[in-house]
DNA sequence: AATTCGGGGCA
DNA sequence: TGCCCAGAATT
């Protein structure tokens, strides 16, 4: 156990802000006091990488330019040009949410860190972030970036993936946090330096500048700071996709299920224990009377995502104008650039883009 | 306190 | 492959 006394609050705050004015990337979201393109960056960026959702962020601002134009989208639309980055959830609560505020708050934001964790989708994170860099409140930010900061230089080895790790280590980057007007570029330079510096794997600590600060480096634990138990077990699902087809139009169907991709659309789907063979889809209520339709069946698909594995085929299926009446009970028929248009799983959007193109 | 929510990128 | 990413909501 560590026995030596910690003194949280000496943190080298200016070498930290000197390196961050050196080295920071020239970002849009730093480039603005407008409080909706921030909350919209912060979002965006929830357990998602710069690069990856940097494109994303030019979209929506370029779309929906304003908290009153993101409120007067349809949710469809809106998942249609979040479509790709995941976590659909936080687009459906940014949404909700925007219209709350247009509704109730004549589309002010609120400016202070307890109001914003009220709203639907903001929580300690992007809260504290928005408060920071829109209203300069003094609140620490506490991401992924922070905790490994942290944690390497303090030397703390408490369970990150932990309850009571949060609690202690939000208390810390809160007692550094300069109390004045460096509290924004402090936030910032934290997340950055996080980022580019001190990175999960192979950090740059032959050219840190808290090199002799850092007690993880005095102690040779850079590689196993921080500390994170995982005990995450990957689930394996097989999903059967039928594409029923007629005139040049395709079945769809939204997901209103609380399980992934909810509010996106997918195919006719039948989850199995597998992917079914010829024989097993005789044995299926509802797709039997079409088995002899079925004229192009796609390969297996592995879709892999943060703990689920799912394998993916996609059977298409030509029926005729009686068959496709008795179907809109089921799904409804789209044309194809409808179908564009529409929100789907990234994997299905591809496959769709594949095979239509 | 533990689970669940995507998808991409990197060594 | 395994891990992580400017986390949040739900159970």
């Amino acid at each position: 156990m560590e026995m030596e006394q910690q003194n949280f609050n000496s943190f080298p705050i200016d070498k930290l802000l000197d390196w961050y004015e050196k080295n920071k990337r020239d970002l849009p979201w730093r480039n603005t006091k407008n409080a909706y393109h921030i909350w919209l960056s912060e979002v965006i960026l929830q357990q998602t990488r710069v690069k990856q959702g940097l494109p994303y962020y030019e979209k929506f601002v370029e779309n929906y330019p304003t908290i009153q134009n993101l409120a007067q989208a349809t949710e469809s639309e809106v998942l249609r040009l979040w479509q790709g980055l995941g976590y659909y959830s936080r687009a459906r609560n940014m949404h909700k949410t925007a219209q709350e505020i247009v509704e109730k708050l004549e589309g002010k934001i609120p400016d202070n860190y307890k109001n914003l964790l009220q709203l639907k989708g903001i929580g300690k994170y992007t809260a504290a972030a928005i408060a920071s860099f829109g209203f300069n409140e003094n609140v620490a930010v506490l991401d992924g970036n922070v905790y490994r900061v942290l944690s390497r230089f303090f030397g703390i080895e408490t369970d990150i993936a932990s309850p009571k790790a949060e609690k202690e280590f939000r208390e810390i980057a809160q007692n550094i946090l300069p109390k004045n007007e460096k509290s924004n570029p402090f936030n910032q330079a934290m997340m950055e330096f996080g980022a580019l510096q001190c990175t999960p794997q192979s950090p740059d600590c032959l050219f840190c500048p808290l090199e002799t600060e850092c007690k993880a480096l005095a102690k040779g634990k850079v590689n196993e700071l921080p500390f994170k138990s995982k005990k995450m077990k990957i689930k394996e699902r097989f999903f059967n996709y039928f594409i029923f087809e007629y005139q040049h139009k395709i079945s769809l169907k939204v997901r209103n299920e609380k399980d992934i991709w909810e509010g996106l659309y997918d195919f006719y789907l039948i989850e199995n224990k597998e992917i079914l063979n010829n024989e097993q889809l005789k044995n299926i209520d509802f797709i039997e009377n079409y088995t002899k339709n079925i004229h192009h069946i796609s390969k297996i698909y592995t879709h892999i995502l943060t703990h689920q594995r799912i394998y993916v085929c996609f059977f298409h299926i030509h029926i005729n104008e009686k068959e496709e009446k008795l179907l809109t009970e089921k799904v409804q028929f789209y044309d194809k650039n409808e179908v564009e248009n529409l929100p789907k799983p990234i994997l299905l959007a591809n496959y769709f883009k594949e095979f239509y193109k």
